[in-house]
RNA sequence: CGGGACUUGGCGCAGCUUGGUAGCGCGAUUGCUUCGGGAGUAAUAGGCCGCAGGUUCGAAUCCUGUAGUCCCGACCA
């Protein structure tokens, strides 16, 4: 492609709306175009990338035998009642009406278009296993849209299912696709770890997100350099301190005026933080969320924080049916006293104890009395929890749940995950088969999804430096391109010109910067695009060299412009093949 | 949904406190000079100052409302 002739435009200043590198390089190098808040379009170099992230995971789908079809992004209400999402998806869920007033709305997701052409067109166990797959275009009225590509309200996604005759071949499918969500990743370049995850409102027996290590991502892992731990935070398990080998002593009331948190209490009463007892309360809804149903305590160890996943799948209750109380309102009720509140003494509402306090001894408590604190509280003889359960986050040095030596935290961006669905789906929804035996039996499901828009994003968050992109060769729009310094000089014009031939003739992509600008700008373009490899044909071919020059590396060579082709193909030969 | 900030030419911004119908840099167009890391110079084009209402002789500027954008939080396959 000759940049003369090319649809680009890139931008010298940051645009305001950008804080974070992938959205702000995307938006520089023109490669894409935001429309409103959270919907963003390609041009030419940006949807080249695209597509190629597109077909590295094409390949890797096939190569497992899932087959590739494409649904309509808009979906009947009706296959959403079925499923009993409709009500329960909420306004994230884009919806609209067509001109008879008929409900529809723009996918998120597709497990119910996906289930019913399986439920149509499987009858018999002969037919099974089948895993079908599209690369598609999602919406998701989010919230709040943030940071360009990474959470967008329109997003490019891989979305496919599986279908088996029961739990055994669903764990073959899983496995396969979790192989291939490795290759996949590997192969666009980017660091990541596949971590245990929650099921969470999806539901199912067993989930993995595949996580872009990036200090902007959103998610929370944990993992283990000792051994292959790793989960995110939220399901990551915790090892519960050694019970503590202490006599009882006789509980004691202790006055600490003013002393509302943990830190206020271990400091007046001259503590550790891990000898005191932190309480947090909540009101229970129903599901809908119109009625109260109750309160609830939890209690951890003063120097743990709370993990809300974790409790609520303690409580078994959705997460968004609980929310933090107001202590006064709460008070009368269950007899907590705002600042001082304890296990001991409450009434009228589930309490839920941290498992590790159980062998905690002699702890420092909330009295339920204002500027009072109780010492000396111990589980069993002090008080009791309805549930006691492990419901703490696990932070960075906590040991490991598994190895027990101390965890790594780190931040990263969520570009896929793999789900075992079970028959969550094709059990509402009637998708069934006949097994051996004539009898009538559920289809087991699992789903897998790539974010393919967001992955584009995560491989810029992994490679780039102060000047632009650095695309790997597999996902690069171009593999190659050659700066002509001076379009005005015959010789370095009819250099270039034998250059760009030859490669293209080789099947190496490559771009031509025949524009009339100034060298300067050529060369800021070429790295903000991210171009792996840039051969400049400059003064030197005077002396019959041109330049070579990755743009990963600092150094640059001079070579004979046979060398610079030849190196060229052979770098971008050897890339291909992996 | 709560909190905060912002909205002035294609992009980045100033002007607003103290009302008098708009300015800078980049970008664009043309000429001359320049030509290996976002050139110099001269000239030109381009703006219902987010939108609506109000105050005023007069509003980018003051007031009210509203929309959009971004950030923090809540929420989230």
């Amino acid at each position: 492609m000759r940049m003369s002739e090319m649809h680009m435009k890139t931008l010298r200043e940051v645009p305001n709306e950008a804080e974070i590198a992938s959205h702000i390089l995307l938006l520089r190098s023109g490669m894409m175009k935001k429309l409103v808040s959270g919907v963003y379009g390609f041009m030419p170099l940006g949807w080249r990338t695209i597509r190629k992230i597109e077909d590295i995971i094409r390949q890797e789908m096939d190569a497992t035998g899932a087959q590739e079809i494409h649904c309509s992004a808009l979906q009947p209400a009706e296959l959403w009642e079925e499923s009993g999402r409709w009500s329960k998806y909420g306004p994230e869920l884009m919806r609209l009406k067509d001109r008879n007033g008929r409900d529809f709305c723009l996918g998120p997701t597709h497990e119910e278009i996906f289930t019913d052409i399986i439920r149509n067109d499987i009858t018999s166990y002969r037919q099974l296993p089948q895993n079908l797959y599209q690369i598609q275009t999602k919406y998701r009225d989010e919230a709040r849209p943030r940071f360009g590509l990474m959470r967008s309200r329109e997003f490019i996604m891989k979305d496919n299912y599986s279908f088996d005759r029961d739990e055994a071949g669903l764990d073959v499918s899983y496995k396969k696709m979790y192989d291939a969500y490795s290759k996949i990743f590997t192969r666009c370049g980017l660091t990541f770890r596949p971590v245990e995850a929650d099921t969470g409102a999806i539901g199912g027996s067993n989930s993995h997100e595949f996580t872009a290590l990036s200090e902007v991502g959103e998610s929370e892992i944990a993992y283990c350099d000792n051994c292959d731990m790793a989960a995110t935070t939220e399901r990551a398990e915790f090892r519960d301190a050694p019970e503590v080998n202490e006599e009882m002593l006789p509980m004691e009331e202790v006055n600490t005026p003013g002393t509302k948190t943990i830190e206020e209490v271990a400091s007046f009463l001259n503590l550790p933080k891990d000898r005191t007892i932190k309480a947090l309360m909540f009101v229970k809804y129903n599901d809908e969320m119109t009625e109260q149903t109750g309160y609830v305590a939890a209690f951890i160890r003063g120097d743990r924080e709370l993990n809300m996943i974790k409790l609520v799948n303690a409580l078994g209750i959705p997460e968004h049916a609980i929310e933090f109380a107001d202590e006064e309102k709460m008070g009368p009720a269950t007899g907590i006293v705002g600042g001082f509140t304890g296990p001991v003494g409450l009434h009228d509402c589930t309490i839920v104890v941290d498992s590790e306090l159980v062998g905690q001894k002699n702890m420092c408590a909330g009295a339920n009395k204002k500027d009072y604190h109780l010492k000396n509280v111990n589980y069993g003889r002090d008080y009791k929890g309805d549930i006691v359960k492990d419901i703490k986050l696990l932070r960075e040095g906590d040991p490991c749940p598994v190895c027990g030596q101390p965890t790594k935290v780190a931040r990263g961006i969520e570009v896929g995950q793999v789900f075992k669905l079970g028959t969550k789906y094709s059990e509402p929804m009637g998708a069934y088969y006949k097994d051996e035996n004539q009898q009538d039996r559920l289809i087991v499901m699992g789903c897998y999804g790539i974010g393919v828009t967001r992955t584009m994003a995560a491989v810029v968050e992994q490679h780039h430096d102060e000047n632009g992109i650095i695309w790997p060769m597999s996902v690069a729009p171009y593999h190659v391109i050659v700066t002509l310094v001076s379009a005005a000089d015959e010789q370095q014009k009819a250099v270039a010109e034998d250059i760009y031939g030859r490669l293209q003739a080789a099947g190496v992509e490559v771009l031509l910067d025949d524009r009339d600008e100034r060298p300067g700008v050529k060369f800021k373009d070429a790295d903000l695009l991210g171009i792996p490899v840039r051969i400049t044909v400059g003064r030197g071919v005077a002396n019959g060299v041109v330049e070579y020059k990755l743009r990963r590396e600092a150094d640059k060579t001079e070579k004979t412009p046979d060398e610079a082709v030849n190196d060229a193909i052979a770098l971008v030969n050897a890339e291909r093949r992996g």
